[in-house]
DNA sequence: CGATCATTTCAGTATAGACAGAAATAAACG
DNA sequence: CGTTTATTTCTGTCTATACTGAAATGATCG
C-alpha cells in the first residue's frame, strides 16, 4: 500500500497528536492508517507502509486491540491475521474515553478516597489536606458519575444533544 | 515544608497521573503540592520538599504558568517570587481544558480541513479518504463547537447540569 | 510429521525527554 | 555602583521508552 501525500500528511499529524496524549507515536500512526484504509490490513503491510519495524507493529497492534479499537480479520484463502480499525468515530471516541477512565480516572478516585479517609483519622492536622483533596475528589466523582451517564446513551442521542448547541445555555437556565 | 504521608502518597500519584496524560512528572508533583499548600510556597522550598534541582523547578513552574493554573505572588518583606496554584478545581478544570483545546484540537481542526479540501481537488482516487477523514473533521467540529458553548458558562450552571446524572436522558428523549 | 509461513518474544541499541549543576543574567539592596 | 540574592538559561548526563533484528514460538499446509 502506498500512501498520498494526504493520507502521509494526516498519518504523521495523527502519530504527532498521539505523543501529546501519552500515546506512542507508531501506535497512532498505525490507527490512523488503519482508520483510512480501504479494507483490513496485514501486519506486514503495516510495517512497509510506514517504515518500521514487523516486531514493533505486532506490538501496535496489541496496544490498539487492548484499547478495542482495532480488531482482527481474516481474509478467504490467506492465513495472515488483518486488522481493520473501528470505523464509527463516536463510537471510537467512547471506547478510548471509557478505557481511558478506567486507566487513569478510577485509580485517583480510589487514591483520593483513601488519602480522604486517612486524612480524617489524623484528625486537625491534616483538616486543610482533607479538605483541599476533598474539593478534588468531588469535582472527580461528578464527572465521572456524569460520563457512566451519558455513554450509555446512543450515539444518536448523543450528537442531537451536542449540536443542540446554543440551546445548551437556555437549558441550564431553566433546570437550575 | 515537610510532607505528612498523605500529602506524599497525593503528591506521587498526581504526579504518575501527569505522565500518562503526557504532562511531565515533577510539573505534576509541583501542581499537587502548589495545590494543598498552606500558603504560596517559593522556588528553593519547592526544589527541598519534592528532592528536584531548583533549575527543574524554574522550568516546571513556567510551564505551570503557560497552562495558566499557577501564578507568582510576592510576599512582604520577601524578594523572592512565591507560586501559588489555582485553588477552584472546576475553573482549573476549565483552563486546563480550554488550553488542551488550543494546543491539540484546534492544529488537528486546521489539518483536517486542509485534508479535507485537498482531497476534494484531487477528485475521485481520494474520495474513500476523503469521506473518512470528513467523519472525522465532523467530530472535532462538533465536539469543538460544543465546548466552546459549555465552557462560557458558570461553574454554578456547569455544577447543576452535572449533577442532573440521570435525568439528562430524559432530556435527550425530549429534545431530540 | 516435516516444511513453510506468520507472529510474538527477547535482548540489545538508539533516541527523546527529564534532570542536575554550572554559568549567566537579572533584580534589589546598602 | 558593587555586592548579594534570586532566577533563568545552557550544556552535558542520565533514564525511560521506542524500536530493531534475531531467535523462538506457534500455526497451517501438503
Amino acid at each position: 500500500m502506498t500512501l498520498t501525500p494526504i493520507q502521509e500528511k494526516f498519518i504523521l499529524h495523527w502519530g504527532e497528536m498521539g505523543t501529546r496524549w501519552g500515546i506512542n507515536r507508531t501506535v497512532a500512526q498505525i490507527h490512523a492508517l488503519l482508520f483510512i484504509a480501504l479494507k483490513p490490513l496485514d501486519a506486514e503491510e503495516i510495517a512497509q507502509t510506514l517504515s518500521v519495524a514487523r516486531s514493533n507493529v505486532s506490538t501496535s497492534l496489541k496496544e490498539l486491540q487492548s484499547w478495542g479499537i482495532v480488531r482482527i480479520v481474516h481474509v478467504m484463502g490467506d492465513r495472515r491475521d488483518h486488522f481493520e480499525s473501528m470505523k464509527d468515530v463516536w463510537e471510537m471516541f467512547e471506547v478510548v474515553l471509557t478505557e481511558r477512565k478506567r486507566r487513569e480516572i478510577d485509580p485517583t478516585l480510589a487514591v483520593l478516597r483513601d488519602c480522604v479517609i486517612e486524612a480524617e483519622k489524623a484528625g486537625p492536622s491534616e483538616a486543610h489536606t482533607k479538605q483541599r483533596l476533598s474539593e478534588l475528589l468531588n469535582f472527580f466523582e461528578t464527572m465521572s458519575d456524569w460520563y457512566e451517564q451519558v455513554r450509555r446513551l446512543p450515539t444518536q442521542a448523543m450528537l442531537k444533544f451536542v449540536k443542540l448547541g446554543g440551546k445548551v445555555k437556555k437549558f441550564f437556565g431553566f433546570a437550575g
